[in-house]
DNA sequence: TCTTACTTTCAGATACTTCTGAAAGTTCGT
DNA sequence: ACGAACTTTCAGAAGTATCTGAAAGTAAGA
């Protein structure tokens, strides 16, 4: 066979496809999904002129969302020696990336809550019994149920891949 | 004191602004973040134009955002003998709200992405040595992942809100 | 059947997010 | 110090999501 565009590829276009619009479900944007897919299954790390070919995309929207999955730490950058270009490579460990996910999301959905939760605690905890008592309660529950899902989702963070199984398997078997 | 607007709403107001806010990191849109917020601190279930007012917002919105919420399972329709308006009111028990939303979340972001990690193994199964099987594996791998976090969810979310307590107290202590 | 009290719908307006592409910035080798 | 190779920025364009308000729909009671 010539040029072998292995049929793999054919399934790799359908995941990349497919991710970049669970994506916005999930949401996240469509192009960082996009690449994050594209990343996490290239056999070698890819550099941005690439990656813009492959998704169609400009060059500022790939500097973007490649500089925003540093951040989440989805991906990282390689420098290789005698090159110039950035290159970037996905972290390919189902354990890890969870944990990188799972992290990033307390951070931004978990804490700025909790948050504002103490805040309308703390500004109602004189109310006397009535409404104002029964709303203080109310944002009490919220936060100490909040607080425990936070302690929760550390514990399993801590964890080794290993070790986590184990716990699961418990609690399901 | 003749009109005693309590002070405990000013801490609701705040709660209802900031829920809202939050909201859009959740993937939830303002509104509904906002209705969801003033109907779970309301002590009486509330109608369309009382909502309205309260957040100024049109007609339509309201409507619209009220049935997508008890779509959601996180608030209730609730009629009176002998009204013709409805009312509506949101449940308050923190425990089952967090089902509601885990599956709801389960349903919309996981379901469909087990689908076309799925779909993409099946489609490489063939795959011999080399990137094709890496590809195949790495789907394989994401898809496993995603049942077992999938029975976990299930697992905790048949539980009652005492044995789920017990059993995190358990992991945590 | 008609009126009244409500709910639902939807076309167009507004607001927000994301993307492009070209220009400006940076860094390295010579 | 200069040019080549690369990265970053950003103003405006394009694309989405959300909201409004008025009109249409529905149902109960007289």
């Amino acid at each position: 066979m010539q040029h072998e565009t292995a049929n793999w590829e054919a399934a790799r276009e359908e995941f990349i496809a497919q991710w970049g619009a669970l994506g916005s479900n999930w949401g996240i944007n469509r192009t960082m999904a996009q690449i994050h897919a594209l990343l996490m299954t290239a056999p070698e790390s890819m550099y941005t002129d690439e990656i813009m070919q492959r998704l169609h995309i400009s060059r500022g929207n790939a500097n973007t969302n490649l500089r925003e999955l540093v951040g989440w730490g989805l991906i990282r950058l390689v420098v290789k020696k005698g090159e110039r270009r950035e290159y970037f490579e996905a972290e390919k460990d189902v354990w890890k990336m969870f944990l990188t996910i799972a992290k990033e999301r307390k951070r931004r959905e978990l804490d700025p809550a909790l948050g504002v939760l103490k805040g309308c605690a703390e500004q109602t905890k004189n109310e006397g019994a009535g409404p104002g008592r029964d709303f203080h309660n109310q944002m009490k529950e919220l936060q100490e149920f909040v607080e425990f899902g936070m302690k929760v989702s550390d514990t399993v963070s801590s964890m080794k891949h290993a070790s986590a199984l184990q716990w699961a398997m418990r609690l399901l078997g």
